[in-house]
DNA sequence: GGAAAAAGCCGATTGACCGTCGGTTTTTCG
DNA sequence: CGAAAAACCGACGGTCAATCGGCTTTTTCC
């Protein structure tokens, strides 16, 4: 997916113009820089993108990171079919963690006690 | 979406015909059977229907548990957004459920001791 | 056994959305 | 001012969901 593609090729970057993106990622694929340019109107009108125009170009740079992007499309999914209780969902993130590797169990377990512990700093 | 009210429809019973699910959802909606045959037929041939012929009719039922699709939904997304590290997905379920309640933080380690519990019974 | 009813199958349309450009207008700057 | 760069406009082909009409096949049942 170029949307995607173009997305990975703006995270981590602050701020880049259509011709450096094509020159990323759109001349591999052999694709006019009016197709990247298309694209990045997409992204922006859908408020994935920001934009901000330097002189004569506009940069974009993405409106969320990567992380806050796959946190919003699992959270769509969740809302989607975890009607109001969070059961579900909570179910579905251990058995996913497992799915792979037990290991990962133990590695959300960590997670979750740091968490925690910080999230309970100011009220002891 | 007709596509998810029709597998709503089909969870947790056991194999409904065409006319039934219309029965059910599509004349609320105001939308032919045939509609409804089209949105069965384009689940089965997707891989979440199961279907029989039973005498004259198809018996349509879910391939796939809500949970199970809910899960399947969240697993391709983790995969398009976690490039082979289980890190990203463990940080998201976390931030994903301390989101709407930070008790579910608490509910969320309830289930891994269960479940960490549970999967360490074959191996003491 | 044959007609009527039921169900399935085929194809068509509409409306989004994505990828892809070509051509035109606007902006910048030497 | 005039060329080059960038943006803008609009179009087209592809996919996919929703929607249906009508033809074909299968069942039913008098």
């Amino acid at each position: 997916m170029l949307e995607l593609a173009v997305l990975e090729g703006l995270w981590g970057h602050g701020g880049r113009d259509a011709k450096s993106v094509h020159a990323e990622i759109g001349v591999r694929r052999g694709i006019s820089l009016n197709t990247v340019q298309s694209t990045l109107e997409r992204l922006f009108r859908k408020g994935l993108l920001r934009r901000e125009k330097v002189s004569h170009a506009y940069l974009y740079s993405p409106a969320l990171q990567r992380k806050e992007l796959m946190e919003r499309l699992i959270g769509d999914v969740v809302e989607t079919f975890s009607d109001g209780r969070p059961e579900p969902m909570l179910a579905a993130f251990v058995d996913l963690a497992a799915r792979v590797d037990e290991e990962n169990l133990a590695r959300l377990e960590r997670l979750l006690a740091e968490r925690r512990a910080q999230g309970a700093e100011d009220a002891p």
